[in-house]
DNA sequence: TTGATTATTGTTATAATATAACATAACATG
DNA sequence: CATGTTATGTTATATTATAACAATAATCAA
């Protein structure tokens, strides 16, 4: 498997296929992407990298949008409603949600370097997380899992140092 | 095993031993466990809930401690530093560390009923972490492992009704 | 279409969480 | 005891998030 988020891809598909995505996916549940909320949803997509919501109320403004604190949580609210974008609880910062189609709670990793966010879902740590709450007599709700180090990307960087170049 | 904020026990217990376990853990590092550092500890481990800085803030207002902002945040970085409490970030809250001889990073059950935190290191989760992100070249530094749901306790409660009693 | 209803947005204010920056005091050590 | 280091005091402010109520827009039944 491959992290996209890590890897160099066309970022501008991202974005359109996530939006057009997330119209079909309002659509078919009747509720509304208006315009506020489509263009947070297209401020988040704008890189990997969780933006935080005053990041994204300053660009609203820049482009007359209205812009107090409440319209962008709300938008921010909504959309992670629809799951279509994630809050990283580490870091106060949203992220784009790959697979808005099936509810979930996603895995992440973050790097420190890049700061790039890449979702998982991994069956190894959903069945852990099941195992241990078990053993527990828990019974899970939602989870935050975040995982924060050094991409391969980045990795591969600092081991590449200039004057070996 | 059992999950021990979960379970009546012998509170006061918890509390006299992470403070004498912390004073000579401090001892032995040679860094210095002061009063208003011990009392935020002490505060902290009153009881499992996760507590908030503010609240640990007006805590040390009463008894006399200075209480500007810093004070408590010093106090709770310095803990963290030395592994004797956690953060959990998905509540902006803070929670002793029952085994602070040893850096980990805990897992952490959070109870939305009772609003306990039980602290977990579970070998199942620290390997699909490490299995995941090895999948993905991406070297770990540190993680947020937050499962928030219902304990067995609270479950229990609420399958036997008043009525049934 | 109209009026009732609900959903959405606007607006003002404030709550809750956390840190910067610099001054002072306490401690440790040669 | 002089000096460097660590810890604390103090003021101000940054950052993140929500409450409360007013106004507007969309929806839908009659």
């Amino acid at each position: 498997m491959q992290a996209t988020a890590f890897s160099p891809h066309d970022h501008t598909h991202c974005i359109s296929s996530a939006i057009s995505h997330a119209q079909s996916l309002c659509a078919n549940r009747g509720v509304r992407l208006t315009p506020v909320r489509q263009r947070v949803l297209e401020l988040v997509w704008q890189s990997h990298q969780p933006i935080g919501a005053y990041e994204l109320l300053a660009s609203l403004a820049k482009e007359g949008f209205n812009s107090a604190p409440p319209t962008v949580y709300r938008a921010l609210e909504f959309l992670s409603d629809q799951d279509l974008l994630h809050k990283l609880e580490s870091v106060n910062a949203y992220v784009g949600c790959c697979n808005p189609d099936t509810p979930h709670q996603g895995h992440f990793l973050l790097c420190q370097i890049c700061h790039q966010a890449q979702e998982l879902d991994s069956q190894y740590i959903t069945l852990a997380l099941k195992l241990s709450a078990d053993q527990h007599g828990f019974e899970i709700q939602h989870h935050t899992i975040e995982i924060v180090g050094t991409c391969q990307g980045c990795l591969d960087k600092s081991k590449t140092p200039e004057s070996v170049l």
